[in-house]
DNA sequence: CGGAATCCTCTTCGATACTG
DNA sequence: CAGTATCGAAGAGGATTCCG
């Protein structure tokens, strides 16, 4: 937190949280490198509209605050990069939680905005672990749209992370973008020939079942 | 949403979620509905420094996007205020993982800043949904630090509520504020004499039993 | 008197140009 | 490629005024 910037000066940890996260763009930055360390201009890749002058001072706040670092991508890459420190990965179920709750509300802007498997992916993997069934053991790999990541589930804790699976996976999926994030967004079956699956199939199709009914949020009441 | 509105513009629950709550002051707005429907003048009082302006502007997005409503408070007040809707009573998870986390990160400015016993509560109530033992069933009031509100707990579900309990506690804690701010927001045992209990003192020392506590909170003690 | 709209100043944002 | 510098536009903060 640098010095003059405008806090809530409240002792809540609502505030003390948005007092480092509630700028405009820093919450997208850390579901960024939640699913792994990027490059500067991978991020103002993915945050289309940033500026660079912003996406700066975002990951220096970041930095500050302890949620992220900056570091040498892991080799071969080998060049300067961001990553999420232990504090900020443990964002992750509080993205997943905005994540299913944004999805839920109505919004009239669908038409003329981005779309990345990446995201949708990670809706997925919030579905999948707020899952009543376990999902079963496996790295999953997906080249969809132009994108890839993989998903490793282990024991029932679960990974997605960008790039290509670093082992054989037991099952990939390929093909269609759009495709793929109506399944992933919204359960729906893609049409026959709009995604390519290799290796276990009955695997992968065991572990779309568990994210098929996203958990409700019980909430609280108010008489 | 209104016309004109920055948005992210990407089909992502994240960001969808922040196109709504993602301003300045929203969500705090909505921690302090959480605990209760609230009057205009209320909730000016409780975000210091929010300037009346934008709390008419930040109570007109929510309502349009369906997060509050603006109607008659319950009798005896009859008076118009604002409620939280289903939608937004489902992000109380994700306040509570906002708190949470929040607490976690080191914090200069404890010093300077206001501390409210409703706020601790509901850190208090965090971590008692995130227990691993069952929080006994029963209703608890409070009256600290000039402050007023209740817990329900009944098989499982708990609900933390401003005011009076409507109905005779089964037990009542009365006191300082700063002592109760320290035991629920740090778990740390109030000094003999600054917090009153009456009525059912064990199912009260249950209750308290079920917090999680981080090891080190850093950042404590407001004075 | 409570609830909100208006005005004015200051800060932040967004986009582009520029530099090591 | 990774940022810094710049500047018009939009948002926030604070006081005041209007309306019932």
């Amino acid at each position: 937190m640098m010095a003059g910037m405008r806090t809530y000066a409240q002792n809540c940890g609502v505030a003390r949280a948005l007092d480092l996260l509630g700028e405009r763009w820093t919450l997208l930055i850390v579901r960024e490198l939640a699913r792994g360390p990027k490059r500067f201009r991978d991020l103002t890749a993915s945050l289309e509209g940033i500026g660079t002058n912003l996406l700066a001072a975002r990951l220096r706040s970041l930095q500050e605050a302890g949620v992220i670092t900056a570091e040498k991508l892991p080799p071969p890459a080998g060049v300067p990069g961001y990553a999420l420190t232990d504090t900020g990965r443990a964002l992750t179920p509080l993205l997943e939680d905005l994540a299913l709750w944004g999805l839920e509300i109505p919004w009239p802007g669908a038409q003329q905005a981005r779309s990345r498997a990446a995201w949708a992916a990670m809706t997925m993997r919030a579905n999948m672990e707020r899952s009543e069934r376990p999902p079963p053991d496996g790295v999953y790999e997906f080249d969809v749209g132009g994108e890839q990541f993989w998903l490793r589930v282990s024991s029932g804790a679960s990974q997605l992370l960008d790039g290509p699976a670093p082992i054989e996976p037991d099952a990939r999926v390929s093909g269609d973008g759009a495709a793929f994030l109506r399944l992933a967004q919204g359960g729906r079956i893609p049409p026959r020939g709009a995604l390519k699956v290799e290796g276990d199939r009955e695997r992968l199709r065991t572990l779309m079942r568990t994210f098929r009914f996203p958990a409700t949020s019980p909430g609280q009441g108010n008489p």
